[in-house]
DNA sequence: GACTTTTGTCAACGCTTGTTTACATAAGGA
DNA sequence: TCCTTATGTAAACAAGCGTTGACAAAAGTC
């Protein structure tokens, strides 16, 4: 048996992601994600100390919000549908934010990491387009849509309604473009 | 000691949707509903037959939604909107909806739940404002914006962002708006 | 009041959970 | 090579879970 302790670490933090973004937190067992990771369960106790600083280790959200600035002013809402589906549907599986989605619905931890990324990414992103006095309004307002869309995908699964994605796109689009750059009522 | 079976069930089902509205499916442990309800646990087996059946009988939700087909057309998404927000702020502190998104997170079962409350409920109400064909279209995009809302303020628990009530109502009641009557890109 | 049925109580079962402990084995330097 | 350290294994622990079955007590019936 070859042994080395960094990959061990990896492909534990690998396999909890993974088990975390389809069954949450509590929904998960150690036993499950040792069994992933083809590890030894008692090994997340000697490398992470537990379950609940596995989780806090392998799940850390960067949106990578593209720069907008350069952006037309009409193609914001947009371009930043855009960002979000691509991530979502693009290449790696388990996306960090479906996991903190289904996490937070049970965790209170979880959902104060919620709050973190909208108040030192999303916001700020906002403040440097719009007024600053209501940037954090607008954020809410996104993350109203933008959450409540992953939410009815990927954590409950809904089915499109036999809808194209350039269609979800484009609607989506039009109301974050409202959210942001438009005068609020 | 007095015995009432009905009683008891009542007092257990009323226990159950609180327990459930605020620490989910599996958060929430039989023996704290049987305490919450100052009723013996192995009752909950008895009448219901277990936690599961516990939690559909406890779990029906009827949105209750407003006729909107006398409503003035520019403000079917106002009025909504506004519908909503009295159910959740409302005077029964367990708002039945809430359980389900919370639980949906992690159970499949909670999950085809709210798809059934879509499908039966919000489809057939926009269908019959709107053209039939892009009905339930639209309804899945109500549900992002709707469940996205609830999901925010209710599950995560977060403030917002300091906007009054009246501003939320308005600027979602916008994108109801738009999403059941305006035509679709 | 005796009897049956309904309703509630109590203790335990079997199982799973996260975690810990004691031990085995590979790796690496002297 | 020998010894120490790092790494992995196996078994068990303590706690909590949903559930069950045997029993007690109240309510209803004759």
């Amino acid at each position: 048996m070859t042994r080395d302790a960094e990959a061990t670490k990896e492909r534990l933090i690998l396999a909890a992601r993974r088990m975390f973004s389809e069954r949450g937190f509590d929904g998960t067992t150690v036993r499950e994600i040792a069994a992933h990771a083809e590890v030894n369960p008692a090994l997340i106790n000697r490398y992470f100390g537990g379950k609940e600083q596995l989780f806090a280790e392998a799940v850390s959200i960067d949106l990578a919000l593209p720069d907008l600035s350069r952006t037309k002013r009409e193609d914001i809402g947009a371009t930043l549908a855009m960002h979000f589906f691509r991530r979502w549907e693009g290449d790696e599986h388990d996306d960090l934010l479906r996991v903190l989605i289904r996490t937070a619905a049970t965790n209170p931890n979880a959902a104060a990491r919620i709050q973190e990324v909208l108040g030192k990414q999303v916001t700020p992103m906002i403040a440097s387009l719009s007024s600053h006095a209501t940037a954090s309004q607008r954020a809410y307002l996104v993350a109203t849509q933008i959450l409540g869309l992953a939410y009815t995908r990927y954590v409950i699964g809904m089915p499109t309604a036999e809808m194209e994605h350039e269609r979800v796109v484009s609607v989506i689009g039009d109301t974050l473009q409202r959210y942001i750059v438009d005068p609020l009522p």
